[in-house]
DNA sequence: CGCTCGATTGAGCCGCGTCAAAGTGCGTGG
DNA sequence: CCACGCACTTTGACGCGGCTCAATCGAGCG
């Protein structure tokens, strides 16, 4: 892991104070620190010493299977908290997408918060809940959604997830849908490419997608 | 949710009373329950009242995608606790796949210890970690693995979790198996006698596996 | 003995991966 | 400002792995 310039002060990194809220009325002070494009922020074996919470950008997290193939198990936007998702070592790496802004918080003030406030435990297992069931969500797409049906139901969720409903600003590449989504990088192009011919999307730049359709969207993701 | 025969006492199902612990040096009384062979647990949508500890038998989550098809998501076995993978509400539903005894505690008695004991509230979230691990490695498993590795990554989890080491007992069918790896029961048909084939295993019966060479099925896992 | 349900095996097809070649946008330097 | 290079995306041709459909087999049970 790069240096958290955390006990280093004066780095190259701005410093800006942040905070995490854990439950109501309970709010850990946070370190901000930016990432640049692909830089790593923790990766798979390392000790999970912190938390942390998207404040700008966009991140992914990932593991390789055994013959090296890359899987994007989440991506997480602006507001997101994630390094939670494993115990004492991290099970996965993660990457910031592009320039981000990370609010993080240690472990450790997070472990003493949950002994002593009993709602911040508990914001702490809603916080899993959510986690879990995204992850199984991921799972059924994996397991018994077609090439289209993934993309559909890929563009939903971010639909979902931002601001205006139906104008989304891909922060990831092709390659990272297609490795999140278990497809190659031309299969993703292809659907997006059919997607257009059939005007349920519109595509003004590869980065922007407006939803024409979102009812038809919503077909093809049931397919 | 057929009736729990918890407040109606002498119901025909024998109610013996089970714990679950939770912490060190904390037990939560259960009520033990008998299931049928494919009886439901609890179903999606339905309020989340229980957890359940698996006593014996086997129990598989499900949920529907949206075209129908069914993704098994996790098989429990004796010892395994399941049922807390969702906030008020059952985002999946729980089958037991042959005669299976469950203990049932109330989460209500579970979220007051929580709040009474940290070391609860923390074991708590230790397994909630397990599961989502647990979800991302299928989820990794979906996403990037071919027919024979997944039956070889299956039967080696199936092998960590038994006490013989090389003898396995499939409480589940072909149907369960594909319906967990997302192939179909021909496919899953066709890596078993291929595997035997092989010498990997040997199939002395359809639900009865001998692993005969671990490595040749670490080797086809890792393909 | 014959029925039924689950498992196995085979033949053929189709969706997605692979390989290859343009096409596009953007930053850099002349 | 334009030329160039690089990374990313799109598009096409083709092959293969796993799904579909169909028949057979085997075990448990009335």
């Amino acid at each position: 892991m790069r240096d958290l310039g955390i006990e280093t002060s004066g780095g190259p990194t701005r410093q800006v104070s942040d905070s995490i809220a854990l439950g109501p009325g309970l709010v850990l002070q946070g370190t901000r620190m930016h990432f640049r494009r692909n830089e790593e922020v923790f990766g798979e074996g390392e000790a999970a010493t912190y938390v942390y919470r998207v404040v700008s950008g966009a991140v992914r997290t990932i593991r390789f299977s055994s013959d090296g193939r890359r899987q994007i198990l989440n991506f997480y936007f602006p507001g997101d908290i994630f390094g939670l998702e494993c115990g004492s070592k991290h099970t996965l790496s993660a990457e910031a997408i592009g320039e981000a802004d990370l609010s993080l918080v240690r472990r450790s003030l997070i472990d003493t918060a949950a002994k002593q406030d009993a709602s911040a435990a508990q914001a702490l297992i809603v916080l899993m809940q959510r986690q879990l069931q995204t992850a199984q969500d991921h799972a059924l797409v994996l397991g018994r959604k077609g090439a289209g049906e993934r993309v559909a139901a890929f563009l939903l969720q971010l639909a979902d997830r931002v601001t205006a409903q139906c104008e989304i600003d891909l922060p990831m590449s092709r390659a990272d849908i297609a490795d999140y989504l278990a497809l190659t990088i031309e299969t993703v192009s292809r659907a997006f490419t059919q997607m257009e011919r059939d005007r349920t999307i519109a595509l003004p730049s590869s980065r922007h997608v407006v939803v024409r359709d979102r009812c038809a969207l919503e077909l093809l993701e049931a397919a």
